[in-house]
DNA sequence: GTGCATCTTTGCAACGTTACAAACATAGGG
DNA sequence: CCCTATGTTTGTAACGTTGCAAAGATGCAC
């Protein structure tokens, strides 16, 4: 209760319980680690002094011994987009219910912060990184990592020698593509093609696009791949803007994430044209925008959790054995149908395929 | 270059330097701090040692050996929602550029979390937390903290002995409704009432409300107050389905947050009310998802970044002085109209009042 | 060549923790 | 009463870092 006492200004250490007990370092270290060998009167005084002294272990001090520091960092583009956000709330509850602490560090995208979050990250005793790139490419990540314990969020097209946890994203856009294509949707667009990116994600997201227009027979038309630099709301808006403006012939649009799409939305109905009647929109990550917004946004939701637990456990693993082989996750998605693609009125749910694979 | 030189598993020390470099401990510590008496030589040889082994000072070591930890914690009730999500961006950005970093702590508003939140943090040596309470009384956070520096977010009805960052929440609650009221409506709604919260956010929002009702001359009728549990799309939703099965004859609401408002938004579509012609409705935080549902919604844009640095200066001059006065910090606020409130379609801005206080 | 001043380098101790082995009590059986 | 077995307690060392004082090296003037 009276965690005041020390109130002279230094934190109490195992000596200042010992002396107050009335025994050695050595018995408050036993008592603290529940060893068998402490008679009962003893432990119960000890107990007293930590709990009127308000002792707490130095973190420090038991590092410094070799106690892991069960610390993890996460280092993401941003922490405002709601896919990151919830993603970091899953990770971090995830981590916790595991006693680990997870340290965000936000790179906004910059090849330099990228850089250090792969690199300097071991300097606060972090035990490894899960990264979500965006900027840096794959090799210099392993280059740079020098056997840190890194997990990377997104898949990437070759087989790589780190791990990774991830949707399948070609699957995911070929299925949204499908359903466009299966409501009589024949011209369809596709907003996110980010050639200055190294992620990836875009690149295997319009692969899915293609390869679904392929699939139906239809004839690509290259001015409807459009290009974004951010997937953000500002893009959403400027990019529809422009397509109305070119005057493309559009009945769909396939959106790299839901902000895009919910930024096209907007600028839609400013401009007077009907979702889903006269474009279906559809997009990316399940976010709650796209459920509140109106139409609410057909999507593709990735289980987060699933995500979150899979990047945690192989970062784990990792750590606990750096030689283990590189494993690669994908994570189940389901297509999400609402209101911003159907004809008449609905919400239904169809599940997508998902598989779990682990390669060596 | 070469950071895997350290293959062998073990991280390298100072040791390990001194003796790859041929000088001795001392010497490798004082190149690392920039001590004026290493010989150019000298100090070229252990930079390349270091180089070589990829050597990282260990951040437990040094604490240990009183250097301060320079960690911080904000303790949050959830990172999903965009309030939160853009103030711990704020506060990680600002906190970084002075060399700090933050450690997110996300309680969930459950008391217990906050508990620990205020005592338990000590433990991973950080040095002071940013503490955003749902649950948790004043008093009960004065005394668990027992000298621990802590900083709440939020404005509180009685001053007390902690310091306080927050925006002028009756002032801005006032301005919300006023517009209302200069815009023709007269039977205006709160919704956000939260008598279960002891944080006293909604309350001092309501208190706005009925002030500026009682200065309008209007009389309040008490089913015009509606509760909620949570802030959140949700409760918006079902708050607003459940007044108009009551019949309520409202014709502008004031929500407690935009995510209640979104989801009144949504649901108020769905039932086929007009906003703003039937109801108007207005809320509180400008986050994205008001600025991009349609019609857009209008609300009050608290100065996220300059909360967050007021937060973090606060917190590192209560770290570095124990014993100066509590400081009690308003932030200014911004007024922001749109389509939700408008008869005719526009967009523009009103500034608030705004005033930086600090008392002793 | 010696002495002195200056410039470099180094040994030592301490921070808080814990594992280990050694030391110390206590009790029971011979 | 002594010896051993058992049960408790304690001293010591080490983890990686840094500040301090002392030791060592170097150069210069006499």
């Amino acid at each position: 209760m009276n965690a005041s006492a020390s109130a002279q200004g230094k934190r109490p250490t195992v000596k200042d319980v010992a002396e107050i007990a009335g025994v050695s370092w050595a018995t408050v270290s036993n008592v603290l680690h529940d060893h068998p060998n402490v008679r009962a009167a003893t432990r119960a005084r000890v107990e007293a002094a930590i709990e009127q002294l308000g002792y707490q272990p130095s973190s420090a001090g038991r590092e410094l011994r070799g106690a892991p520091s069960r610390l993890l960092a996460l280092a993401i583009p941003d922490i405002e987009s709601p896919y990151f956000s919830h993603l970091a709330h899953a990770i971090i509850s995830y981590a916790e219910s595991l006693r680990y602490t997870v340290l965000i560090n936000v790179t906004g995208g910059r090849i330099n912060r990228e850089r250090l979050a792969v690199r300097a990250y071991s300097e606060r005793s972090v035990q490894g990184t899960i990264f979500s790139p965006l900027a840096l490419e794959l090799d210099e990540v392993e280059a740079l990592r020098g056997g840190f314990p890194i997990v990377i969020l997104g898949e990437h097209l070759r087989e790589g020698r780190i791990d990774h946890v991830a949707i399948d994203n070609v699957t995911a856009a070929q299925e949204l593509t499908d359903h466009l294509i299966s409501t009589g949707r024949r011209r369809i667009a596709f907003m996110g093609y980010q050639p200055h990116s190294s992620a990836g994600t875009g690149d295997l997201r319009l692969q899915g696009y293609r390869q679904s227009l392929a699939n139906a027979g239809i004839d690509l038309d290259d001015r409807f791949i459009i290009e974004t630099d951010h997937y953000t709301h500002q893009e959403g808006e400027a990019r529809s803007r422009q397509m109305i403006a070119d005057g493309l012939d559009v009945d769909g649009i396939v959106c790299g994430n839901d902000l895009l799409a919910v930024g096209a939305l907007r600028q839609f109905r400013l401009l007077g044209v009907r979702v889903p009647e006269d474009i279906a929109l559809v997009g990316f990550d399940d976010t709650p925008d796209g459920r509140y917004c109106w139409p609410s946004l057909t999507t593709i939701s990735p289980n987060k959790a699933l995500i979150a637990k899979s990047a945690v456990d192989a970062l784990i693993a990792r750590i606990d054995d750096a030689d283990r082989p590189p494993s690669q996750i994908v994570v189940p998605h389901s297509l999400i149908v609402r209101d911003s693609s159907a004809t008449q009125i609905r919400d239904r749910v169809a599940r997508g395929p998902s598989r779990v694979a682990e390669t060596g």
